[in-house]
DNA sequence: TTACTAAAAGACCATTTTGTCTTTTATAAT
DNA sequence: ATTATAAAAGACAAAATGGTCTTTTAGTAA
């Protein structure tokens, strides 16, 4: 489904959350092993996460990656469109330049619900939602 | 969706067919045109898609691309896994190595019933089916 | 059979994605 | 203050995808 970036920094991000429930605040050797991704491109995705303002971090010992609190949850979508950008959530199908459904493409009828329904998931699903899920 | 390669095909091979409806056999520069991809590209593709025995071709004058009327209709899903492989059609949404129901990933449940419209989409539409949608 | 036509083959190049590594900067504990 | 620690920054490289072009082969029509 997703392009391996996505899929690292949802697995990462995931695990950061999961582990801030325990009180524990990973760095990026342990995440990167944890969620089997490399741990040099991990920690550059993690980079441009928290540049974002994705996630927070911190330096030094003690330090790692947390989630702030008082921040409200953060969808999945917000990082999906920030990665590789919204083709697959509001593109054609077919590939035309927009989908539009005054002049569908041959897939458009059974595509379109399929579409929206991955931007139901993407939208509803957060972050904190994802790893809520695990800690049970 | 899916990979431009993957998208001049379906485009170039939903084309071939609907000309072959009116009994033509359209070549590679107005294949290209029509479908609005690049042309060298496209030639690439489809010499692909011959090869795989997906598609005919004709080498000459009055030559072309075409499909033999009595093999049976081409479903997508044939060429979008020759293409991109079958991690889009059976992938796990977290990117974990293999989807296991019985061990499911956060995204599972709300995945899963998205990827199998999408097989079912892919099963049932057909190169034939979708060009006699733009027939009518 | 000659000339023309159109696909096949394959070399080549560009861009994007994925991945690695070194150096620098910030933080915390002592 | 010093030292250890961990992220930030950014250069570098490999692989995959996307794209271009030239030469060869096969077919058609006259
Ligand atoms: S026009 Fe192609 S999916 Fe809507
Ligand atoms: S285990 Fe992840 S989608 Fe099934």
């Amino acid at each position: 489904m997703f392009n391996k970036e996505t899929e690292y920094a949802l697995r990462g991000l995931v695990y950061i959350q999961l582990q801030n429930l325990s009180g524990r605040k990973p760095g990026v050797t342990e995440i990167a092993k944890e969620i089997d991704a490399p741990p040099f491109y991990t920690a550059k995705i993690l980079q441009r996460m928290a540049r974002n303002g994705f996630v927070e971090s911190l330096k030094g010992k003690g330090g790692g990656f947390y989630f702030e609190k008082d921040k409200p949850d953060l969808p999945i979508k917000d990082l999906i469109v920030s990665t590789e950008g919204d083709k697959k959530i509001s593109g054609c199908g077919f590939g035309l330049k927009h989908c539009d459904a005054n002049d569908p493409c041959a897939l458009h009828e059974l595509y379109a619900p399929i579409r929206d329904a991955i931007n139901t998931l993407v939208s509803t699903e957060t972050i904190q939602s994802l790893a809520k899920k695990y800690a049970k």
